[in-house]
DNA sequence: ATCGTTTGTGCAATCGTTTGCGCAATCGTT
DNA sequence: AACGATTGCGCAAACGATTGCACAAACGAT
């Protein structure tokens, strides 16, 4: 048997189909008596609308997308759970694209994104995307776009993050503060915007006079070694982490090292298992519900109230720790 | 301006637009000469046809729904990039519903995917579920739902899953080859299908000579205060955990204790974090990403071949480590 | 009683693609 | 040459909800 259609429900109450239209939307015109007539037979017939029919007609999808490169295995969980929580308080739905972080992923899925008119697209940037062009579709087609995590100057779109050169700052300061001799910093993929931010915020706060070795460390496994081998050489006793991947491999080599008592790790973490690991981890709590909720905010204000003035968020950190 | 349509492109080309349409979708019932100039003209023109009319007219929303409790740090997110890469190369997109371990949110996530139409469910049953009714709804409705992960074992529903029983009786072989005397267990929240399979493996594999301690751990915190208790009490040197997340707690605590290398730990994991943090590692390797691109494909040929027969997917596992 | 308003409802067009069916033109067979 | 089969395309009717507009009824004011 067909699925039921608001004609089968306007026969049945001898109405019109528009009616009963107007009715299911609380439209104001249709009397109080009619609208609970019609609300009350659809609730108990269970009826709901055709919604293929109603985006079409509407030009709506409801489905915000979300591009970013990968699920990594902490903060973009929280990232995509803010998001999510966010935008069904709306009834909208999230829609998930993963680029792997290659540029011309990035590319089809916002192809993707602009075919099958999503509402609005929360983008990550991939590594390898140096510039915005590969977005004029969304612009023109004026679907909503904001940048989440890493992101790149623009004047078109705006983004949430941290402030990561400032957060990195507070952690310079920690340093600066233990009169430390010597610090090793270990930092992501060179490429990332994050990773800038993050370490030019590093060095202009971190005191002339203590030495600095760096890193960039595609994973836990990179910064352990990079660790393991700054030991021997300096024994350094101070360390920085840009995420909760480096901070794996930093923990887990001074712990093998048995340095874990003596020596500073600080960082970024999003307070879950590093913490964990090693109750002496201070860190910045880079909360990933925050970042979600903010972007997902931030779209939507940008779906509801048509040209909003281009307006970053800037979420707020604090040093956590022992 | 407006969006192109078909009847533009059909004026343009002085054909009918069902031709075009036709020729868009490689109808063998136009000529290969007016097929490609259509293809190319649109292709020059970038034409997009709208998604909404063709969602509409053909009743398919391309559209399949993941339904799942939280994005946990391990696993779920292997599971996602499974069935998303999966989906997409079969033109289908990865909506995300999550039900934070509520059944009545499950419920309601269920509804929303049957209002808004998806093409097919795949589901992660929260804690809270004990039976399937709320799924009837997808049942008489035609929308095709596979089991995943956490499942419950039904009539009209497939599933896939590894074999938990199975794979935790290999990690309890282990142990008896290891001639252990005594063996602390620790499982997830007892309610947990998963935990009930494994640990009902576990124990039937286990020789009787050996004493087990168990413990439901709902965090790491748990299982890794567990674990302090037991070697206090017993000096245990064996364990078994069934998660990354009772892992990371078990694994904690040995370090702690100073006990890493003469301590066997063995458990399930999905081969990241733990065996790095833990080199010793004996685990069971749950690989996320074939659970999700299995269920990806099952549920694709459900919705692809209408009425397929019920048939689980059991995904084989090994025991990796040192 | 008459003439604006307001209020509530129905009519019918519309969104853009798909698809069953009809129909010419072409083809192959005897 | 005549006839059925095939090929290639167009016509027009869907799909089901939404919405601008028309319009009747009810109302209030003069």
């Amino acid at each position: 048997m067909k699925p039921m259609t608001i004609k089968d429900l306007a026969n049945f109450l001898k109405v019109s189909p528009s009616t009963v239209s107007r009715a299911l939307n609380n439209h104001p015109d249709i009397s109080i008596e009619v609208r609970q007539r019609v609300q009350q037979l659809a609730e108990e017939l269970q009826f709901k609308p055709n919604s293929f029919a109603a985006n079409f007609r509407k030009k709506q999808s409801k489905l915000i997308a979300v591009v970013l490169p990968k699920i990594y295995r902490s903060f973009i969980p929280d990232v995509i759970e803010g998001i999510t929580k966010t935008l069904k308080q709306n009834n909208y739905q999230t829609l998930i694209l993963l680029t792997e972080d290659q540029l011309e992923n990035e590319i089809a899925a916002i192809q993707q994104c602009c075919d099958m008119r999503v509402d609005g697209i929360l983008l990550s940037l991939s590594n390898q995307t140096k510039n915005l062009d590969h977005l004029t579709s969304c612009k023109s087609l004026g679907i909503p776009l904001v940048l989440f995590d890493n992101t790149l100057e623009s004047q078109d779109f705006p983004s949430v993050h941290i402030n990561d050169a400032m957060a990195a700052a507070a952690c310079a300061n920690y340093l600066n503060d233990k009169k430390i001799k010597r610090v090793a910093a270990v930092f992501g993929p060179e490429e990332l915007n994050i990773s800038k931010n993050r370490k030019s915020g590093f060095h202009k706060a971190l005191q002339e006079n203590i030495i600095c070795d760096i890193c960039y460390a595609k994973d836990a496994k990179a910064a352990y070694d990079f660790v393991n081998e700054q030991i021997a050489l300096h024994q350094t006793a101070a360390f920085f982490g840009i995420s909760d991947e480096v901070l794996l491999g930093i923990i887990t080599a001074i712990k093998e090292n048995r340095l874990s008592k003596k020596t500073i790790v600080i960082g970024f973490s999003d307070g879950l298992t590093m913490p964990f690991l090693h109750k002496q981890l201070h860190y910045i709590f880079h909360d990933g519900k925050i970042v979600g909720d903010q972007a997902a905010q931030l779209i939507l204000r940008h779906i509801e109230e048509s040209p909003v003035h281009k307006q970053d968020v800037e979420i707020k950190v604090e040093l956590f720790g022992a």
